[in-house]
DNA sequence: ACCGAGTTTCAGTAAATCCTGAAACTACAA
DNA sequence: TTGTAGTTTCAGGATTTACTGAAACTCGGT
C-alpha cells in the first residue's frame, strides 16, 4: 500500500470516527439515544454491509446494546437487515438516501408523536364542546386551535412524506428564492 | 352559584387537569420533561395570570421544580412572567397563539439542534474534502448530501418561523388541496 | 437595621433510561 | 443427537435526568 493512500485512509477511519462520536452527541440533543444514533451514522457511512459483531467492534458496545439497537432501527425502517446467501449471520445497511430518510423519519415520528397527541386534543376538545360558560368556551377555543393546528401540520407531513423529492426539493429552493 | 354551572365548572377543571396530565405525556414522547409540558399546558389553559405558588399546588410539585421549568419556558419564550403594579409576587402568562407557539418552538429547536448538527456536518465534510481513494469520496459525498439538505431544512425553518400566520397557512391549506 | 414576602440555589435523593454480560434459545450441519 | 454459529432475552448495574426541601439570598418597606 502507497504511503500517501494509507495516511488518507487513516484519516478517513479517523475522520468518520469523529462523525459518528459527533452524531451520537447530537442524537443525544435531538431526544435519540446515543447508540443509536451512533450505529445509524456508521451504517450510513459504511462502503459494505456490516455485521452485529463488526458494529460492536467498532463502538465498543455489547452484545445487548448492539442488538436492541440494532432492532429498533431496522423497526424504524433505518436499516435493513440481510442474509447473504449460504451464510447464517446477519448484516446490515442502512438507507443512505437522503430524501428517503427524511421521509421515513417523519411518517415514522408522526405516527409516534402526532397522532397520540392529536387524539388527546380531540378527545380533550370533544369533553368541552358543550360546556357552558366564558371559562369554559375559553378553554374549548384554545383547545381547538392546537387542534386544528396539529391537524393541518399532519396533513402537510403526510403529503410530503409521500411526495417525490424532485417535487418538493426544487419548490423549497424556489420558496427560499 | 347555580347547580348547572358548577357542575360545568367541575366537569371543565376536571377536563384541564386530563389535559394537563395528558400533555405531560405526550412532552415526555416528544423529548421535553413532563413537569416542563404540564406547566405549559396549564398556562396556555388558564384564563389569569397564574403565580408560582399556585402553579405549585396545581400541580403538586415542589418550589424548586416549579422554578426551574418556569425559568425554562421563560427563557425558550413561550411563556413571560409579569409583576403586578405595588405586588413583589412573580405571575406568569402563556403565550396563547398557536401560530406564535410554533414559530418559537421551531425556531429555538434551529438553534438548539439544526445548527450544532449543521456544524458537525460542515466541518466534517471539510476535513475530508481532499482525501483520496473511492471510499474517501464516497463518505465525502454522504456527509455532503446530510450538510446540504440539513442547510436547506435550516433555511426553510428560519423563513417559515419569520412569515406572518396569514401568508403560511393558506398556502398550507391549499397545498393541501 | 431589621423584617418578611418572595426568589434562587443546591446537596441529596428518586426515578427513568441505558448498557452489560451471560444464559437461554434457534436452527442448521455433521 | 450433538455441536456450533448465531440471535434473543433479561436481571442487575451504571449513568443520566428530574425532583425535593430547605437554606441562602434579595430587596422594598418600616
Amino acid at each position: 500500500m502507497k504511503k500517501k493512500a494509507g495516511n488518507d485512509q487513516s484519516a478517513l477511519s479517523q475522520s468518520r470516527d469523529e462523525f459518528v462520536t459527533r452524531w451520537g452527541t447530537i442524537g443525544t440533543a435531538w431526544g435519540i439515544n446515543r447508540t443509536m444514533a451512533q450505529v445509524h451514522a456508521l451504517l450510513i457511512t459504511s462502503a459494505h454491509l456490516m455485521s452485529t459483531d463488526e458494529i460492536m467492534a467498532d463502538l465498543k458496545i455489547s452484545r445487548g446494546n448492539a442488538h436492541k439497537n440494532l432492532r429498533d432501527l431496522v423497526s424504524w425502517g433505518l436499516i435493513r437487515s440481510v442474509v447473504r446467501k449460504g451464510e447464517r449471520k446477519e448484516y446490515f445497511e442502512a438507507e443512505k438516501d437522503v430524501w428517503k430518510m427524511f421521509c421515513i423519519i417523519i411518517r415514522e415520528r408522526r405516527r409516534r408523536e402526532l397522532r397520540p397527541a392529536l387524539g388527546a386534543l380531540e378527545e380533550c376538545a370533544a369533553r368541552t364542546q358543550d360546556l357552558k360558560g366564558p371559562e369554559a368556551a375559553a378553554f374549548n377555543k384554545q383547545i381547538k386551535a392546537l387542534s386544528d393546528f396539529l391537524v393541518m401540520a399532519d396533513g402537510l407531513v403526510t403529503k410530503i412524506s409521500r411526495s417525490e423529492q424532485s417535487t418538493i426539493i426544487p419548490w423549497a429552493l424556489k420558496f427560499l428564492k
